[in-house]
Parts: C-alpha cells; structure tokens; sequence
DNA sequence: AATATTGTACTATGTAGATAGAACACTGAT
DNA sequence: ATCAGTGTTCTATCTACATAGTACAATATT
C-alpha cells in the first residue's frame, strides 16, 4: 500500500515522520529489525535511492542504527523513542497555534474546534 | 520585513495563505487596493515572478480580482472572507488530528496538549 | 498626448527533489 | 567458495521552484 504523500514536500521528509510515527505505534520493534531500503521502498511506492536518503537521515538523526550487508533497526533506547512521541506531538502543537492563532476566531469558535479535535483524536 | 518562508515547501503557497491570512485579520479590506504585484514582492522579499504566480492562483480561486494597469483588489463578498476563515481553521484542524491520531498518546497526555494550545491560542 | 504604474510574458540560469539503472561493498547463510 | 541480501555510490534524466532581467500590454494620471 503506497503511501498517498503530499507533493508539496519533499518525499524523503514525509518518509522520515512515517517511520517515526509507525515506530510510536510500536509497529516497529526495537527488537527485530527494520525492513531494508529495497523492501521499504517497494511498500511506500518510491525509488529505492529516495529510500535510502530518508533512512541516512534517520540514521544522522541517531533514530536508527543501520550497517551493510546487515540492515537497519530502530534505536533500542525507550527513551530516545518516548521523547520523539512528545516531539511529534509538541511539533504538531506548535503548527497548529502558528496556523489558528492569527485568523481572527470568536472565543467560541476557538472552544468549538477545540471540542472537535478532541472528539477526533479520541477515536 | 521579510516574511520567514519554509525552504521545504513552496514560497508561493506560502505567500497564497498569508495573503488569506492577513485578509482574514483585516488587515486588508475590501474596499481599498491590494498592495501591487512589485511592492508585495519587495515587501515580502521575494521576485516579483512568484509574486505573480501567487496573484494570478489567488485570482483562478476567486479570492482576489485582477486586472492590468489598475491593480488588484480582494473580493468584496464577505461570505467568502468569512468561509476562508472556517476553511483555514478547519484544514488546520484536520491536519493537527492526522499527525496527532496515531502517537499512541495517553488520554492524559491528550488533555494536556489541548489546555497547552488553548492557553497559547487565547494570547 | 505623454508618462507612470499596473499586471503579464518570455528567456535564461541555478537548485532541489525524484526517478531509473547500474555498479560496488559488506555481511550472513548455504 | 559461492551466493543472496544488505546498504551505498554513481551517472543521467526529468520536473518544479525560484531568481534575474527584459520586454510587452493595459490602465490611470498628469
């Protein structure tokens, strides 16, 4: 199932914050280890090059650890993985109060989209 | 002064939304002129080509009209301002609870992130 | 009528991102 | 030793975006 990316960005980015966020899932174990860059690239529906750059970030990034021949797998520290959970959400915070703040709403509409959020996200 | 732009994404749907964004602040009216295509460049710091480009998608949307030699104005319907408004929340919205849904976050974690932007929204 | 100001169009240049394809280098398993 | 699978590197090609510079077209102003 490829993923649907936005064309407006950059690949290679889209790919990094999917691996992030499927590793927060826990899709990903810290045991076993992550599917290689051909595999991976095969899934998502791009080009194994473009593949390889998203995971050389990660790497950079010391999200995960990779080696030839061997393959790639997620950092096995638990901790490493809880702070990237609350910089994504924090991240996703910020974006938001950036977009929302200056379009002018009524305190009740600000309560109002708050309260959709929420039902949304609990699902 | 400038505008700050995202070098990962393009500066002239960056400028298409702070056009909107600024028009739904009120800080353009519908009664006088649109800065011109040059000025709104230099303003912005950015080639009076992506300023075009940006106008010129403005226009095809509706949101602005257009015409040469005399300059450009934003529409005069209020509804479209004010459903602009509602459209910009509402993608804001929907974008914040994709990339927040699946963090696997706790419900106490997921109110703390809500009081955190209602705070930082209402300022 | 002449000039300035407006939006628009065009060519050229540079950069980033993505793809395709081939080759190389290292590791584990047979 | 061989082979398959791994990450990595390289060249080439294509596209989108942004910039620079120039020129043109239409309107408003003088």
């Amino acid at each position: 199932m490829p993923l649907d990316f936005d064309p407006t960005r950059p690949i290679y980015l889209q790919i990094i914050e999917a691996v992030k966020k499927r590793t927060v899932q826990g899709i990903y174990q810290t045991s076993g280890p992550l599917p290689s860059v051909r595999e991976m690239a095969k899934e998502m529906g791009v080009n194994p090059n473009t593949m390889s750059r998203a995971y050389m970030e990660l790497e950079r990034e010391g999200f995960i650890t990779t080696r030839r021949g061997e393959g790639s797998s997620i950092t096995k520290s638990a901790k490493r993985i809880d702070s990237e959970r609350r910089a994504l959400a924090g991240a996703a915070r910020d974006r938001f109060v950036v977009e929302v703040r200056d379009l002018a709403l009524s305190p009740d509409q600000i309560d109002y989209l708050l309260r959709e959020i929420l039902e949304e996200v609990k699902l």
